[in-house]
DNA sequence: GTGAAAGCGCTAACAT
DNA sequence: ATGTTAGCGCTTTCAC
């Protein structure tokens, strides 16, 4: 192995010298500086890990906490993973990878050998007994997704309210007068998770703020409970001419529960998704996306400016992007 | 932060002490053990990971080296990367997450700082310049897949020609006398990539061994080209009975390939795929499955028994595994 | 602008 | 069965 005492003899100087060259902390004069690259480049030197950590108290790793359960929609989770490691690449930072399934305990350890330098955690939940560990740790942490009860800790979120609010807007400047909101299936309402009270709550009031009769009802997963929930909202409201959904799984189903109601999508009904955007693209529905990326981004950044001792803000959420597909005709069906 | 010295200090030992009751390198009196577990736990000492990688010269971290494209089939991966990392925590490793992107260059940084202790390489191509880079890096590494030009190297894959010989075998013992292979797009075959190769070379030499009439043809990833192959393939072969497929897009077009030929499946065709379970599962297939489970077990097994000094067989071929579905009926067609 | 040397926390001889 | 100590390779005072 080729170690920092190879390249400071090979190129004349001190082992400092080479350390200063690497790490830019102290000026050095042109000449050693491009004698001690040749060097290092010569020699294929590269600083040993575990000694830079040993001395530095930083790994230059940060762990990504992943849940790969059955369930997570993968196709987000793989975008998202993809910036994160690129982003954190970009600060020179590696990722190290962690599954949810190690609890609580096995961040426990990850912190205390100082493996990683902070913590990019997804899909916490309200109770999540990882939350009081981590707002604990000596390193720094920013959690993605709902942000449960995290007083302390760093948060990154879809603003769901603002895109609850959105699909509402947007269907108004349409011209839509009513309008129904399909939720998730009613115990995810019932157990919190605030993101989807968050989208309806958002729904709802932008509804109210436009002066638009609106109706909600969560649906389960399958056709007969989709359909059961749109014959309810169109029961409630006959004049509905625009859907707002909010169930990823429902999605599949919506058309044709409209269908088979009479409704033609979108020239009797209207509809507007909150979901992952392949899914949107796949069916042709407008859409308020989940914008893994930025979100990744984001919090990626957030947790390397903390690593750099800047305090962040506690939350930051994002801003709702809609994308107009087929499902919103330009104009209302009935003006 | 606890160190060794903390720890030995409370339980009133020697660090190496502490040290020896952690690695277990020497025998330790079951008094001065218990004392020192309980001073460990006491304190919530931990290990520091760098300082460990330094005197030992070992991380305990292993390099997951992922194809995150577009194009891989997730839920694969997924499952995948779930039972690397499950494996290696049962021998108390992590898992250090790089992305194919970061090239060759990427791999020999890594391997470099000693950041890893060995390397677990998936889709490899045949001309991959990660490969020779690979063969001569200090630290070991498996490859999962195509296992390339890959003298010296450790490689674990599918045993495809088995997996097309195993379709072969069972639409031969339901009866079966003529049968058709629907393979990659013909791109795939033109440049190398062996498994689609060795997949339809297991099928010939099986069909050969068992005295049945076999044609092959490539398909393209769109209804047009899988009508025109099958087509092709019953204009060759009209008394053909059985169709094996080795092509995931074109999975989907099939059925309805073949029934717009007049052919239903299974009561005039049936139909036996190589692809993952989920798709088989979701389309009713008989099939042989990509075991991505048992694929990241073995091969982080052999990965592991490498860096504890073992030398392993350079090549490992799983054997496939049919599951029947409803795609080949018990019976065949005609007698 | 550059060197010398003292650690960082742990392991593994070498002692006894 | 346990203690002492010399590094592992790097960073960072302190000195010039």
């Amino acid at each position: 192995m080729v170690t920092i005492a190879d390249v400071a003899r090979h190129a004349g100087v001190a082992p400092s010298t080479v350390s200063y060259v690497l790490t830019g902390k102290r000026s050095i004069s042109s000449q050693t500086r491009s004698k001690v690259r040749d060097s290092i480049r010569l020699l294929g030197y590269h600083p040993h890990a575990g000694a830079r950590a040993l001395a530095t108290n930083r790994s230059n790793v940060l762990a990504l906490v992943l849940p790969l359960r059955p369930g997570v929609y993968l196709p987000v989770l793989m975008r998202f993973v993809t910036a994160v490691v690129t982003t954190a690449r970009w600060h020179d930072m590696d990722v190290l990878l962690v599954t949810a399934d190690q609890g609580a305990q096995g961040l426990r350890r990850i912190a205390g050998s100082a493996q990683v330098d902070g913590f990019l955690v997804l899909d916490v939940e309200l109770d999540d007994d990882r939350v009081p560990l981590l707002r604990h740790l000596t390193q720094p942490s920013v959690l993605i997704g709902r942000p449960a009860a995290a007083k302390g800790l760093t948060c990154v979120d879809l603003d769901f309210e603002a895109a609850g609010a959105r699909c509402v807007d947007h269907l108004a400047d349409l011209g839509h007068r009513y309008i129904g909101f399909l939720g998730a299936p009613s115990v995810v309402y019932q157990r919190n998770t605030g993101y989807a009270q968050r989208a309806m709550a958002g729904f709802s009031s932008a509804a109210m703020r436009r002066g638009i009769a609106s109706t909600a009802l969560p649906a389960e997963d399958d056709y007969e409970s989709v359909l059961t929930s749109v014959r309810g909202l169109l029961r409630t409201q006959p004049a509905m001419t625009a859907l707002v959904v909010h169930n990823e799984a429902a999605l599949g189903w919506v058309a044709g529960g409209l269908r088979a109601l009479g409704r033609r999508v979108p020239e009797d009904v209207a509809v507007v998704a909150i979901c992952p955007d392949e899914l949107a693209e796949q069916m042709q529905l407008t859409s308020v996306q989940l914008p893994a990326e930025q979100l990744a981004r984001q919090a990626t950044e957030l947790l390397i400016a903390r690593l750099n001792g800047l305090s962040t803000a506690p939350l930051t959420l994002l801003p709702p992007k809609l994308s107009s597909r087929a499902s919103t005709s330009p104009r209302p069906p009935r003006g």
